[in-house]
DNA sequence: TTGAAACATGAACCATGTTTCAACTTCATG
DNA sequence: CATGAAGTTGAAACATGGTTCATGTTTCAA
């Protein structure tokens, strides 16, 4: 999926509001603008058209954030992290790895379909920061390699697991979430779950 | 992997040149172009700075291309059907399917690395031109889909295959390239292959 | 209540980069 | 070798949109 572990710290803008006041258009300003990377990319979404939607002056942008890069960098790491903590804990709910992947999937495609902006933001962040996006996909890949290594030592899969693996599973994940999730809900997610989750299992048992 | 099924004549600019000055002009651009969008990324990089590459004047890149948005759309079509051309065949000369897709793998990790600028440009399109990004993968995986029929009717794997299974399998093939492609080469590509194409044997086994 | 810090405003500034165009050169062909 | 078509040129027109700033308003702790 697309969790990473990078930290939370970062990932608040550099300017922090003191006052209830300033939370509130901080709050406003990224919501105009998830909505507005979401619909129309970085390039075509214009500092303007932010602040005119969230209903704020051109001006005030600069008191939270530094340039139109820091709050994409921003929107990145918080949706990255929002994400995480939606799927994270599903996974380890699971009574093993296999059926956690299923229910991560699961929980994914639903958060995916609810935000549906999560794939232009993300995806575009190879272009806008590309150390950020490289990070972001490392940094899931190798909490897969960590948690398929431990299934592997308690016996639930294959004890040949490689990062190959690890690679192919987040592949698959992110292309399952921008078909089905982002593209058509043509499909319920639980059975897209269920093909690619057996499609796993086999792949992985001892 | 990247090739789709998408009509070649209009991936041919939309003025074609009738000179074979024409013709040498128009591929300075086209290599200036692919070295500058994959460095830079379509944004970053600038008509002047194409054409001052290419070593031609700014002016005469419209004698070629109506916009900066119009080579972009003819460079992604270009090379997408390079790498249908060159993966295509690979696969359709093993002996069954399932080996088809290991040395077809084989065959797009290698020209990933041989052309690194290939996925800076394919994804983008994401933003650029959104329509023939989602019609380069559906036409990907409308291939797959009925390639995994054909297999699965000649008994070479299981016979419930699915949309969702091809889906996952580009995604797979995509993410492998990114990883042991462009960002490193730290893994012979057979053994990377070896790998994806055991766990998909595995779950697609009848 | 008060004053200093936080926040808000939007016109103006500024940098960048796409596209046009009219004058010019090279090429292909009868 | 003459002629029109194809190709070349780069300065200038044109468009866009990020960022600054001087001025005004609101908040909140003392």
């Amino acid at each position: 999926m697309l969790e990473d572990s990078g930290n939370h710290a970062t990932a608040l803008p550099a300017k922090t509001p003191r006052t209830a006041r300033g939370r509130r258009t901080l709050q406003l300003l990224l919501d105009a603008a998830a909505a507005e990377f979401g619909e129309k990319g970085f390039h075509d979404s214009s500092v303007v058209s932010i602040t005119s939607r969230a209903g704020i002056a051109l001006g005030s942008f600069y008191t939270y954030f530094d340039s139109k890069d820091a709050l994409f960098r921003a929107l990145v790491k918080h949706m990255s992290a929002t994400v995480r903590d939606q799927v994270g804990p599903v996974i380890l709910a699971a009574p093993d790895r296999l059926s956690g992947e299923q229910a991560g999937l699961v929980a994914f495609l639903d958060f995916v379909r609810e935000h549906k902006e999560l794939y232009r933001i993300i995806d575009e962040a190879e272009f806008v920061d590309p150390a950020s996006y490289r990070t972001h996909y490392e940094n899931t890949v190798a909490g897969y390699v960590a948690s398929l290594s431990d299934a592997a030592g308690r016996g639930e899969l294959r004890a040949d697991v490689d990062e190959v693996h690890a690679w192919a599973i987040v592949g698959m994940n992110v292309f399952l979430g921008l078909r089905y999730g982002v593209w058509s809900e043509d499909r319920p997610v639980a059975d897209v779950a269920a093909i690619a989750s057996d499609f796993l299992r086999r792949g992985l048992a001892r």
